[in-house]
DNA sequence: AAAGTGACGCATT
DNA sequence: TAATGCGCCACTT
C-alpha cells in the first residue's frame, strides 16, 4: 500500500458520523488537488470495514455508481441510518458536506 | 519500465 | 440542465 493511500485511509477514518467529505477535498487536503480521482481508486480497492468509506461523495454530492460494497444502495442505507438526509435517489444534502476547511 | 484503469472534476457543448 | 471530452494521478500488471 502507498504512502499516499495511507493518508487518504487516515482522514477518511476522521470523518464524523453524520457528515459526508468529496474525493476532492480529501485530495486537495493532501496537497494533490488533481487527485481526486486516484482517492477514488484507493477507495475501491479498499476492503476494511474498518474505513468508514461510505461517507465519501462526489463534489455534486452524489453517491459513487461502483461502490464496493453492495452497490450504491448499501451506501444510500448506511447514510441514511447515520442521519444523512438525501435531495433526490443518489444526492445528499449539501449541507451535510463538510466544508473544505472543517476537514482534518 | 510502460501501459492500462477508473468511487473524479472542470470546461465545453 | 444534461452530456461529452479530456486532463489528472496513484495503483496494478
Amino acid at each position: 500500500m502507498g504512502d499516499f493511500a495511507k493518508q487518504v485511509y487516515f482522514l477518511v477514518r476522521k470523518i464524523p458520523s453524520g457528515k459526508v467529505v468529496t474525493y476532492g477535498q480529501i485530495a486537495k487536503k493532501l496537497g494533490r488537488p488533481k487527485a481526486a480521482r486516484a482517492v477514488g481508486n484507493i477507495l475501491h480497492q479498499n476492503n476494511s470495514s474498518q474505513i468508514p468509506c461510505h461517507r465519501v461523495v462526489n463534489k455534486e454530492g452524489k453517491l459513487a455508481v461502483n461502490y464496493r460494497f453492495g452497490g450504491w444502495r448499501c451506501q444510500r442505507e448506511k447514510l441514511v441510518n447515520e442521519g444523512i438526509k438525501f435531495k433526490d435517489e443518489k444526492g445528499v444534502e449539501f449541507d451535510s458536506i463538510l466544508k473544505t476547511s472543517e476537514v482534518e
